[in-house]
DNA sequence: CATAATAGTTGCAGATATCAACTAATTATT
DNA sequence: AATAATTAGTTGATATCTGCAACTATTATG
């Protein structure tokens, strides 16, 4: 019983010591540059990653903020050309997220990065081991869609 | 390959959704109650996780954040009366945070909750898989620690 | 004793967050 | 078709959290 609960909190604290990670390594690379903070590679990330075109109501709902929230992320991503609103010709209040060039590329090599720390924590775990713990995530993603 | 990379996007997103729904169910239960934020619920947790006291510098390290951070956290929680600052005799430099009487029961509420979620969420895996993905998070927090 | 190192504090600046009030565009209602 | 309601986005105000650098107080070291 207890045990669940401590495995959550260690999830927690080892997610939150590998994204910190990623930034450290993240960061050395793009010294000269685009800086980019956290939170605006996360939302990127999450642009990047969903099936189809999304608008920032579509944002902050996916990221659980408030829509001026992603405005404001935006604004950021926007002015460093990593993505781009382009208006809907049929509904012109929404703005569609276009990932730019640049911002692609960006993506590409945070996920280098974020690849490479993957098979150094991997190291060590059998064929099986993450298969289970793979179906054991999908589980979560289901249950947690639910909520 | 590519699996591994979504795989920790994945985590992210449920830890992200896991977090965000335990502090709704948290917020409506404390209405009238202490609010609390989630950085200062966390740095509370994570005090009454550690098996030591621990003084500020502790926590920065442990959270991996400027004591200056930490210290202001503190405070606030120290004004909710959640914690309580005690001088070492021996070393006047340093403060041992005391979680509070008031403390340990916002936290044991907090667990209550975190423990009726992760039920939820582990309804329909086995024992084994379970068992599994414990190890494989062990593995990962023994090879984060050595980041 | 003078100097280093350590723990904590404060001021400053920047990023993020939410809320509420607002505009503009679209859809629904009468 | 005119009016009202809804939706998407924006803005302003305010609060929280963050790190950095400079500072104080205390302890350790030479």
């Amino acid at each position: 019983m207890e045990t669940q609960n401590f495995l959550l909190l260690k999830l927690a604290k080892i997610m939150h010591k590998v994204f910190q990670e990623l930034k450290k390594r993240f960061d050395k690379l793009n010294d000269e540059e685009i800086k980019i903070s956290t939170e605006q590679l996360g939302l990127l990330r999450s642009i990047c990653l969903e099936e189809d075109d999304v608008i920032q109501k579509d944002m902050a709902e996916i990221m659980g903020k408030d829509k001026s929230s992603i405005l404001r992320l935006i604004n950021s991503l926007e002015e460093k050309d990593l993505i781009r609103r382009v208006v809907d010709n049929k509904d012109r209040r929404k703005n569609y997220l276009m990932v730019t060039k640049t911002g692609h590329r960006v993506m590409e090599r945070y996920m280098l990065i974020v690849n490479e720390l993957m098979l150094e924590i991997q190291q060590g775990l059998n064929k099986s081991d993450k298969e289970v713990f793979s179906k054991v995530v999908n589980h979560i993603v289901i249950k947690t869609g639910e909520l």
